[in-house]
DNA sequence: TAAACACCTAGCCAAATGGCTAGGTGGGCG
DNA sequence: CGCCCACCTAGCCATTTGGCTAGGTGTTTA
């Protein structure tokens, strides 16, 4: 079951299903303490949770998560310079502790994020900006059910993306973010394809690759939905 | 004086000099629940200080400033669509409340957005990933005795910018933001001309001007400087 | 083994861009 | 009153770009 949390869809969550003695384990991972704090906070008090661990680094994660077993891991993709990191985390996560649900909470919206984190085994991913205090623990008991959840704003996102394009997993190789992030610098074709050690035509090759899969058609645009996306 | 939060500085930062009974009263604008009841929890478990108002739009923020006059005005300038907007409402608690000292509690970190929230009333500025829990209150306490600060990272860089440029404090203006969103959607000079009613040359002028205010010398690298800020 | 994928290269051409000079207007302020 | 500033326009020209077609390699995977 797939739960969506626009508007008022909340009313459709059944409270109480659950043995009320077992208390959800949360670890919560992510680099600002203020929101470790604020998570610690809503989900202790109201949700009568516990938050067993806290990570802020990659590393950090998967020891937590080895050592707690937590029945739910809060996470941040964005633990450092690299979100794409994040979403690896979120694949190995799922790989080896399966007991472990994931709830993505993330800073920025972006579809291509949403898809990819799912697809690589997140239950779930909410926004911070979007979501409503009682929502959080909600969602964590949802995820600990099995079932998915979507945030609020989330859900039609990914709604609307799945009805426009076919594949839309199309992720970005690494080779076409080394690029992006040379374009993001100012760099000129022939600049970058100095700088990485390829022909100016293969950089082109990269650029028009990567404009495909974000659906841009200039390369400021394609700067602006990496950004967006946290990629940069 | 001017606090750097820089390395293990803290310990300069004289506590108990003010009178133990006198509780801070602080309010908390942020559109973030999480980081709302994290702020609180810090504030108010370690630090003895009451947040006594919340606001998540641009509009509560004054009207919670009027309210309750708080000593300290914790704001995340990115309060909706626009920080720009968030830059204006700085200069205007500063100027109609005096008595409300205001200390910016950032996402992200930008020389040019630290400069102008200093230069439009903003008594500190510190960014959330970067802040540990102590010094947020420790924060608080030194802008309510009239101190300016600069929490972690903020310094250092705010002192790189003023050493390389002479001005710095060159901002954008309107016309120029309007002209880099529609880069930044990947529009040519020509579209955008139309889109905002001007000439093609005004479009290219407009650029021109953005490019060197932000030491940029292509388009791409407009929108990720701007992009970074936080400005589209 | 064949397919799929990331990666690399070449060339073509119209269109867009960057970098400049050289003007113009109206509003605000000392 | 000048002066600065945001704003607007024009033209020039070398360079960059977007979009295309048409190849190549090596690795992984069904």
């Amino acid at each position: 079951m797939v739960r969506f949390m626009d508007k008022d869809s909340r009313s459709d969550v059944p409270l109480g299903r659950r043995s009320p003695m077992a208390t959800t384990r949360v670890m919560v991972a992510d680099r600002n303490v203020i929101t470790r704090v604020g998570i610690r906070s809503i989900l202790e008090r109201n949700s009568g949770m516990a938050v067993v661990a806290e990570a802020t680094t990659y590393e950090a994660v998967i020891d937590g998560v080895d050592e707690h077993g937590p029945d739910v891991l809060i996470i941040d993709l964005d633990l450092g310079d690299d979100t794409t990191r994040g979403l690896k985390l979120c694949e190995e996560i799922a790989d080896r502790y399966p007991g472990t649900k994931i709830l993505v909470l993330a800073n920025t919206l972006s579809e291509m994020i949403v898809v990819e984190a799912l697809r690589r085994g997140a239950n779930g991913y909410m926004c911070k900006d979007e979501v409503k205090a009682d929502e959080l623990g909600k969602g964590v008991k949802a995820v600990q059910d099995g079932d998915t959840v979507l945030g609020r704003g989330v859900g039609s996102l990914v709604a609307r993306g799945l009805g426009s394009t076919r594949g839309v997993h199309e992720h970005l190789t690494d080779r076409e973010l080394d690029v992006i992030r040379a374009v993001a610098k100012g760099l000129s074709n022939k600049q970058i394809a100095h700088e990485i050690y390829v022909s100016e035509s293969t950089v082109k090759f990269h650029l028009q690759n990567a404009s495909k899969k974000l659906n841009a058609h200039r390369r400021a645009e394609i700067v602006h939905r990496a950004s967006a996306a946290g990629l940069l």
